[in-house]
DNA sequence: AGGCGTATTTGTCCAGGACAAACAGGCTTT
DNA sequence: AAAGCCTGTTTGTCCTGGACAAATACGCCT
């Protein structure tokens, strides 16, 4: 777990290591890339390892966004840069056209660095839908609406951070006014967390906001916990549902792997609601999949009526 | 980034790469210890790739725990799991003495799972003593606290990640609050992050807390964001500091070449703060190392009466 | 005790071969 | 036209076994 080389200091070019973290793309598909199309060609350093100068990172980070937007590597990774930033751009004008006006706003803010006026933004959106309509419908789309501009290069990564945690800091003013404001709660407690693989928190969220409207009591694990650790949690806190959420930077595979493993180490009684925009997640025996935040609400009024074996939608 | 081979079906045993994530060592390790220790020794699938049973994979979690420790991996790789949880016990003796009667009360509503009651305590504790000495005195000491507790074994991690989670919605909120009564601030503004091998973002948040209170502008990018970003980040917000957290997760080599590196490519203008419990963290022109969130007001201080270029502590 | 040189430990890197899952494209069927 | 099936290609991950530098431990001298 040790990076040997970081190299900061000669002049500009990073480790294997490095990259990996930096672009995302593991070691193994680096010189998979390297041997089978010739990019990237990094320079060797003393002791022959590779060393990745500056302009060879961006264009890999680059090709990164591509492959996550649906480009297949082969078709694209020999290409120039001028090519490559010409591709990213072109997706810019359809979902622009649906866009609201709210969400061009909260756009608009973003890009301007405008940060407190952002806060205020989105702190009125909260008021004026209340706190289930922006987190079931707004909040989602603003999401969406900023992983299209990041992924199409309309927006840095520094701006997606920003606005993760201006509406994380939103939602969860929101949650409390309502927690601190509540007499009681019933029945069923609610466990959110997210798969070790999983490192984004907004879907559970927003999830939290619409059970905690429902009444229900909830405890968030935050994401990245372990499926060992998700069912022994579920025991400790004597959860009845567990809800996890999957955003599209998941495989199916990931996805279906950990939730019939959990499915497995839980007691049959307690349920596995899946939610969230990760392609190819599908409802099995004993996970039920929740298109939508919406869904929720009568998901838990089912539960309520007593229909506790049986799955929403 | 994708990982082919779940089994999550075929009765609880890991890929190498499901292994990987679970328990931070990386493949390379698991492979290199299996050919000069004989531990872990995975059994095979049709295709010859490696299978680790739950046990195996229990033993790894508290091998790696006994590592981060302090221990060498040669002397207790081989060791019986008997030994090993005899060898993580000890330690427990001497920090539970010094724990104040306030760290104790959260350890103990932590086991008992008391979520509500855990909200309601940490609450309570930003009001007695005051966000300020909250921030940098109360919550420091907690998640010292929880972590040691953790690491011998004496709370589960997903007990940990439900404190990260409490302290969190709490601390937020009481940010929230200063941040909405209060009509102007003054410079610094101040940036805070953390480097993409660092994933706890606590120490932003509490220093987020105390850059408020000393009415600075403050900007949060929430963990894990790429150097270049936040160089770019600190040139599009205007930042006069950028504050960076590090644990102990992180090698003292990941956060000097990273710190060079940022320091290469900013404003020298720009001051950077470093702080947290990473071992091996100093000072280096341009670096600003300070040992505790105590030590930002009078750097705040320093700074605004006028010794922009001069590095407190 | 404390500083220093040597030996051992340990994690990461390398090459190049192999294979299964995911994908694209052409075909047939409803 | 939409949905299903087959087939060839693309692509990421895993494998083995060798090498080496940084980190640590140990013995020696002051």
């Amino acid at each position: 777990m040790t990076i040997y080389k970081p190299k900061g200091d000669s002049a500009s070019a990073m480790s294997i290591a490095a990259v990996e973290l930096d672009c995302g793309l593991s070691k193994d598909t680096l010189r998979v890339w390297e041997r089978r199309y010739g990019f990237p060609a990094p320079v060797r350093d003393d002791h022959d390892e590779r060393l990745y100068p500056a302009d060879q990172v961006g264009k890999l980070r680059l090709l990164r966004r591509l492959i996550d937007a649906g480009h297949r590597p082969g078709k694209i990774v020999t290409r120039s840069l001028e090519e490559l930033t010409a591709l990213a751009r072109p997706v810019a004008g359809r979902p622009a056209a649906m866009e609201s006006a709210e969400v061009r706003d909260v756009l608009d803010l973003l890009r301007a660095h405008r940060t407190e006026r952002l806060r205020e933004a989105l702190a009125g959106q909260v008021l004026q839908h209340g706190l289930g309509a922006f987190a079931m419908e707004v909040a989602p789309d603003l999401a969406k609406a900023v992983g299209a501009a990041w992924s199409r290069g309309d927006l840095e990564i520094h701006e997606e951070h920003l606005f993760t945690e201006q509406l994380t800091a939103v939602l969860r003013s929101a949650i409390n006014g309502v927690l601190n404001g509540r007499l009681s709660s019933d029945p069923p407690r609610v466990l959110l967390t997210t798969f070790p693989q999983e490192p984004h928190a907004l879907g559970i969220l927003m999830a939290e906001a619409v059970f905690v409207l429902q009444g229900c009591p909830t405890v968030s694990l935050g994401a990245r916990v372990p499926i060992p650790e998700i069912a022994s949690a579920a025991r400790a806190h004597g959860a009845q549902i567990v809800a996890l959420s999957f955003s599209a930077c998941m495989t199916s595979a990931q996805a279906h792997g950990g939730l019939a493993e959990l499915r497995r180490t839980m007691d049959p009684a307690v349920q596995i609601w899946a939610g969230g925009s990760c392609p190819g997640l599908r409802a099995r025996d004993g996970v039920s999949v929740l298109r939508t935040l919406v869904d929720i609400a009568p998901g838990v009024l089912a539960w309520r009526q007593g229909a506790h074996g049986a799955a929403p939608a």
